[in-house]
DNA sequence: GTCTATAATAGGATAGAC
DNA sequence: GTCTATCCTATTATAGAC
């Protein structure tokens, strides 16, 4: 079977062009280029797909799921309002700069995905926003931060969705280092 | 000539190209589409540019210009350093969603643009970012924030950014309202 | 400066053998 | 599950007339 299957295969697949999306973009990324990648020839790529824009699908799925597994786990018997801010823009960092690519993918990609698997995902990514929904509420009712609760969400993953345009692994600075950072800035300190 | 000339016509073209491009980004646009939207044919269409890809860069750099040149405008005349990061804020904020297309192509087409493009427009992109800087290093010195200064720059400016993903004109909060609610997120306030 | 016509190729996808 | 072979269409780009 071919239709969304969960195959030890697919899955590596799927990460490799996961790989391929975030280093290039879906767009400039051709089926040629992912069945080389794959070590497969393009034709055989449609025996795990059914077509091109059902990778990215899968791609951005996994990509959503990892963020909101670490999430999940960093936030696990975390209490105070500040510390649950940091693990989560830590959690966060940790996606998109050291597993580096389809959470990535799932940030930068979505226009390109169909109507279709617009409504499968739309749910996890509303599901991950109000994990940081909640943690910023909490900072806000508990005197930590001030202001509009979504325009501070936003704003915060804005800044930390970027980071990706900038990033150099090879710098100083780690992730962590990064969410410390972004949380001074906004008056968090522990 | 067709080479790089500035005529009016090509302007035109050149703003025509950036809504298709904000719209759809630049891979998705076909120049079929392009010639559609600017009512000839898709043959005439490079009289003007050599190829696609020129027409991005076109693009860019007008939306580049357009972001010094507002930017300028706002901080004339301007000497307190809160006073100057709202400028900033509101003019980087007021092409991005106002103006909304070259500028936005700017940020988010970077990577389809050829070597060559690259470092004509490099130049451009760093004394952006070098007016930044200077306006937040003056932030630091005079004690209205405290931090890295390129990190602050780049933790804005990714707030800023981000926003194109969000915003809804139709809504109540206009750029400037956005800009007020991040300086104060920062701890700025007049 | 725009048109028509068309070249040249790349891209997504399919069929059937192994 | 992968291969070979191939189809079909979309796409960028060119040439020459008006």
């Amino acid at each position: 079977m071919t239709l969304t299957n969960n195959s030890k295969r697919r899955k590596e697949l799927v990460s490799i062009a996961a790989r391929l999306f975030f280093e290039q973009g879906y767009e400039r990324t051709t089926v040629r280029m992912l069945a080389d990648a794959m070590g497969i020839k393009s034709g055989s790529l449609f025996h795990h797909f059914n077509d091109k824009q059902e990778i990215l699908c899968a791609v951005i799925q996994d990509g959503m799921e990892s963020a909101l597994e670490i999430a999940g786990e960093k936030l696990t018997g975390v209490t105070d309002p500040k510390e649950r801010f940091l693990a989560l823009a830590r959690a966060h960092l940790s996606t998109l700069l050291t597993d580096r690519n389809a959470h990535v993918v799932a940030l930068y990609e979505w226009r390109s995905l169909s109507e279709g698997s617009l409504e499968v995902l739309i749910g996890m990514r509303d599901e991950y926003e109000q994990l940081w929904q909640q943690v910023i509420d909490d900072c806000v009712t508990s005197g930590v931060l001030k202001g509009d609760v979504p325009l501070i969400r936003r704003f915060t993953l804005g800044a930390l969705n970027w980071t990706v345009q900038w990033y150099d692994a090879s710098g100083e600075k780690t992730p962590d280092d990064l969410a410390n950072a972004l949380a001074e800035l906004i008056g968090i300190q522990l």
